[in-house]
DNA sequence: ATTATTCCTGACCGCTCGGTCAGATCCTGA
DNA sequence: TCAGGATCTGACCGAGCGGTCAGGAATAAT
């Protein structure tokens, strides 16, 4: 037993991130995947117990940083430690990118709940720091579409009664999407 | 005839477009939009031959004025000119964003095709022209992430032998994502 | 009243999806 | 050599998907 045999498992994990990454999550089927590991569909669910499995392993460590920077930032009112803390965000986006991109595909189905409220709070205190850096408009308006559309990420590990669902969520993105009139 | 009978078309319009931005297009099923319209799901496919078709009509505004933008932008080498497009760009961007938020459910198969290759250079050429308005470096990446996140569009309306294509494509979004190593 | 046309529907189809399960195969330690 | 756990698989399942079709219901034209 000295050797663990990730392999396989391992392996799983860098086709899932290809091909979610290119196709979407939903893009991408159990078949997909084993298809291009070489293994059986079987076998992906013998080393992860659902698909959202695959995504959650894959998203963990941005999942984890986020988690760490947004309760890091929640408590301070000082501009400059603020600001620190979102040029660290923009950076931990960049450097996750490829998870970060995983993010688009899950279900926004969060958003409707009252618990969301105190999450898009804190997204727009990070949009009003960042924008708060330059006075040209235009760059405010680069500030915001940034976070709205790549670093509108957010945390949720709530599983209620068994059912599994997705850590990250969209957030800002959309806050820039109104309902209908 | 006199006045012809669209009010059932523009409600599947509407509920798809909010139900494609809530839950991405692969997230909305034809039954889904049904349900909420309140009609049958044949009916859906009496108005639009396929559940592409209605994404097509959705998007086919933002679609016509970023060809009309991207083709303004190509032959142009005077740089106020080139600002000017792009700040238009930008703005369109924001107008349609609804439909915008569309695109990112699209299957980017197309960045593989050679025909492509033209459409990547106009787009570098965007991030270049607008991060160059300001030579704060953390402005250039807010820049880059911003096209590469949300203006990062692309025509292409081929559809060779039947097979019906969405005709928006994430472009630098996948630029930002390099292939495994 | 009658056609003709447009609009809508329930029932149905083939297919793919995520997931289950009993058992084959491999590996490792005693 | 053998026992036992870890790893892997083919066959199978129910559900949901996009899409088809014959025909009913409403509307407009004659």
């Amino acid at each position: 037993m000295s050797v663990v045999r990730i392999r396989t498992r391992d392996e799983i994990l860098r086709v899932a991130a290809e091909l979610f990454t290119r196709y979407g999550f939903k893009g991408t089927s159990l078949h997909d995947i084993a298809a291009e590991v070489g293994c059986s569909k079987a076998t992906l669910l013998y080393h992860f117990a659902h698909k959202d499995a695959i995504l959650l392993a894959l998203i963990e460590p941005a999942r984890q940083s986020l988690i760490d920077l947004v309760a890091r930032l929640a408590g301070v009112d000082d501009k400059g430690v603020r600001d620190a803390a979102i040029e660290g965000f923009v950076d931990l986006v960049l450097r996750y990118r490829r998870e970060v991109a995983l993010i688009y595909d899950v279900t926004p189905q969060f958003l409707q709940e009252p618990a969301f409220d105190r999450v898009r709070e804190l997204t727009d205190a990070l949009v009003a720091g960042f924008a708060g850096r330059s006075a040209d408009l235009a760059d405010q308006t680069a500030a915001k579409v940034l976070l709205a559309g790549i670093a509108a990420v957010v945390i949720d590990d709530k599983r209620d009664e068994g059912e599994l669902r997705p850590a990250l969520v969209v957030v800002a993105r959309r806050a820039l999407i109104p309902g209908k009139d």
